[in-house]
DNA sequence: TGTACATCAGTGAACGCGCGTTCACTGATGTAC
DNA sequence: TGTACATCAGTGAACGCGCGTTCACTGATGTAC
């Protein structure tokens, strides 16, 4: 076996957090050993142990990542769209892609790990949901001060149900093996969700409002195929 | 230690199952060990062995389990109201305590070992949601028929929608230890969701159709705290 | 009703395996002189 | 520029623990005669 190259801590801790998730995203999170780890880095086992203190660490820098992956696409959908709602489509469309290609977020999210492991983790990851769902409970705010979203929708119960858009889609995804198409079943909700908590147009204030539902009605709604 | 009484391996068989699932919704999926499964009955963990040929067959009784009671509430749902927003209603209740009392579903189907687990297992839990998903878009497609849901909506994005009502709430209040109310954050998204998919009233032709949304939209509608 | 035997559930000890972690040692890199 | 030494990453062997499973044996229950 060839020696490994000598290496920087600091930089052998994000390859070992990257390798772990990818790792998960791939086997799932029990699965995950430290053998897997370190051979998929291309280091022996033990030596994991130089960069990280145990095995609960690296999950801790597997988390970070989830982490930065979910806010940094809240701040690209702020980016790419100039309205809440292409804001929140955008961000939906983003979430479903990191479910399906990147990280499968409901492997680390739904793991048994996280809600029967030790108490301080469960406590990071929830805070990261909270997070995650604060920025969305914010975009739909920020609608409903414009006046693209209706204003009597409770933001908190608003967020709760967009991230319903994906999850049950999601799992059934993961189940399936990709059988299910989750891209186009997320769009089929969003349409409805979307046709739901916009504003009315047809009432007389808001008749020519930003909203796309008059223009072109039949990409906002889902029609019944038969 | 005193001996067990001889029973029966059907009863036994059933005894197994139900302790199983008992201490899955207490400590999740992947910390059920043979052993406390075996000390929650009363018998000694190589006493499994002769009610079961393995672990794994444990496991496929408690899908069984699972299975009942969600499916049993499909039924019990259709007999205690009259109406298919009622039964939606209904059902989407009984969901919630399911997972809030009885037996945590999410630990189950959210699970590593059934996400990883071998295949012929992942595609039974597969198919317990499947079957779900069918009864639930049959109530649906009975409320159009009916005309009391709007009928140009896809039945089988709304069941999935549908259960998008509770999975995260039932995500968030298992890690938050019960901190959120699951109840009423399911009770919250159903008002809108069911604003949202019944039919209008407004418009002349269904001006009295058979839902409450005129007679007290305020039980209907989510108002805005502030 | 009583006896002999087959059947079947219950038991404790032990095996085997995977896996996280430790440890003593190796060898490369950077720094002081 | 060259030498000596400290520092730190890499390695393989081994330990320890949990846990699913096996096995030989025990003892209770039901049945045939």
């Amino acid at each position: 076996m060839m020696r490994a190259a000598k290496t920087n801590t600091e930089i052998r801790q994000g390859q070992i957090a990257q390798a772990a998730l990818k790792l998960i995203a791939r086997h799932g999170f029990h699965h995950l050993s430290v053998a897997a780890v370190a051979n998929e880095v291309g280091i022996v086992p033990s030596n994991i142990y130089r960069h990280y203190q145990s095995k609960d660490q690296v999950l801790d820098g597997v988390l970070e990542l989830v982490s930065e992956r979910l806010l940094g696409n809240v701040a690209a959908a702020r980016a790419e769209a100039p309205n809440s709602l292409g804001r929140l489509h955008c961000l939906l469309m983003r979430h479903a892609q990191l479910v399906q290609n990147d990280v499968p977020i409901p492997r680390v999210v739904f793991s048994e790990e996280i809600f029967t492991g030790h108490k301080p983790r469960r406590r990071r990851v929830l805070r990261i949901f909270q997070q995650y769902l604060e920025h969305i409970a914010e975009l739909i705010r920020e609608g409903q001060c414009v006046g693209e979203i209706r204003k009597e929708l409770s933001p908190d119960t608003l967020s709760m149900m967009f991230l319903g858009l994906v999850q049950p889609a999601a799992i059934l995804w993961l189940m399936s093996e990709g059988e299910h198409d989750l891209t186009q079943q997320v769009q089929s909700a969003w349409n409805i969700y979307c046709q739901m908590i916009q504003s009315e147009v047809r009432t007389k204030e808001a008749a020519s409002s930003s909203t796309t539902r008059r223009g072109k009605p039949s990409r906002r709604f889902h029609l019944q195929p038969t």
